[in-house]
RNA sequence: CGCGGGGUAGAGCAGUUGGUAGCUCGUCGGGCUCAUAACCCGGAGGCCGGAGGUUCAAGUCCUCCCUCCGCAA
């Protein structure tokens, strides 16, 4: 059979290898365009073409999808009998999901009905969600509102985004595979989602990244792991900007001001948030790598009166 | 040619207008202590990222390269 596989980011990138291996005819891959700009100046393929080139295959990264004309054709041209796509970024438009004679299937980070849209993954961390996992679903119109195929489910943990995403990754591959069979038939079952109970997880906005101590402790650890290792949550010490890389409530309360160190120690450095404690135990400094706190006080001086926060005065 | 900060002891940092390489932690040895992540004494450990250049003299100044990172996308 033929498919189309559609994917951007590191997370779509064990489904792409997956299908590979499969009897199926890979006809070509989508991806984003590459990122011209990198650190210096490099123009960085999208982990997805990287894996696709790797594997042989030729890929297609339309500027846009919806009106393309030539990418609309390219596509009906091929005349796939499926299209797999797993955090590609764009919506595609009812012209392509009605192409392939099985339809098209997603791979989505979450269980749906419950954190559509860009950030599943991210989002469920800094809610707190105990588990989550990725949902196998045919693509409808809407936002991430398909019929659903099956589903995977993971314990979070005390994982953060990065290591999350990556174990997801996998996972998603495997019930891909799992259930590509009964897709490419027609057998697959087809669960509408309750819209009662749907959620939405929009990307993460920069604003969100500077992380707010008038939170509680357990909120705030939550989505410096979430956000962790990207965009990574950060905050402002004597002016300068401190990335936080992992935190965790710590027991007790205080009346202390938030962002106010409370204690420094090798262990971490507590500081006030929201009325509770939180321990930051890693962190990174501009121009740094990332360091324990351990490390970071053998060469910084960080003191009980100091005050952790987004002030920046001229 | 997007902007910018680094690479100095195992780790994190300092090193002023060039002139014998330092601090904190760790580590090793010893001491004190009921005891300790505490305290005291002592020791080991550096091709100062690499290559050229300027100089009587370069961690420090100049050029190039390698490499790590922050912003921005």
């Amino acid at each position: 059979m033929k498919i189309i596989y559609m994917g951007t980011p590191e997370f779509a990138v064990p489904a792409l290898e997956a299908l590979s291996k499969t009897e199926n005819e890979i006809v070509f891959v989508v991806s984003q365009p590459d990122s011209l700009k990198g650190r210096g100046k490099k123009l960085a393929f999208p982990p997805v073409k990287e894996k696709a080139l790797e594997l042989g295959l030729r890929v297609i990264q339309p500027e846009k999808v919806r009106g393309n004309v030539d990418f609309i054709n390219e596509i009906s041209g091929a005349e796939p009998d499926l299209i797999v796509v797993a955090a590609y970024g764009r919506i595609l438009p009812k012209e392509i999901l009605d192409i392939p004679k099985m339809g098209c299937v997603n791979i989505h980070g979450s269980l749906l009905p419950k954190y559509r849209g860009a950030a599943p993954i991210q989002r469920a961390i800094m809610n707190d969600e105990k588990i989550t996992g990725n949902t196998l679903m045919y693509m409808a119109e809407g936002m991430d509102t398909g019929d659903m195929i099956a589903a995977d489910r993971i314990e979070i943990g005390s994982m953060n985004y990065g290591e999350l995403s990556d174990k997801m990754a996998c996972m998603g591959a495997e019930l891909l595979i799992q259930h590509l069979d009964s897709i490419l038939s027609g057998t697959a079952r087809r669960e509408k989602q309750d819209e009662s109970l749907a959620t939405t997880a929009p990307m993460i906005y920069k604003d969100e990244a500077l992380i707010d101590f008038s939170k509680g402790a357990r909120e705030t650890s939550c989505i410096i792991r979430g956000l962790n290792p990207n965009p990574g949550a950060y905050t402002y010490f004597n002016d300068v900007k401190m990335k936080l890389i992992e935190a965790e409530p710590s027991d007790g309360s205080t009346n202390e001001n938030d962002g106010r160190v409370l204690e420094v120690s090798k262990a971490g450095i507590t500081v006030a948030c929201g009325k509770e404690k939180i321990v930051i135990k890693k962190l990174q400094m501009p121009g740094k790598r990332v360091m324990s706190v351990q490390d970071f006080l053998a060469g910084n001086k960080i003191e009980t009166s100091d005050v952790l926060g987004g002030k920046r005065d001229g």
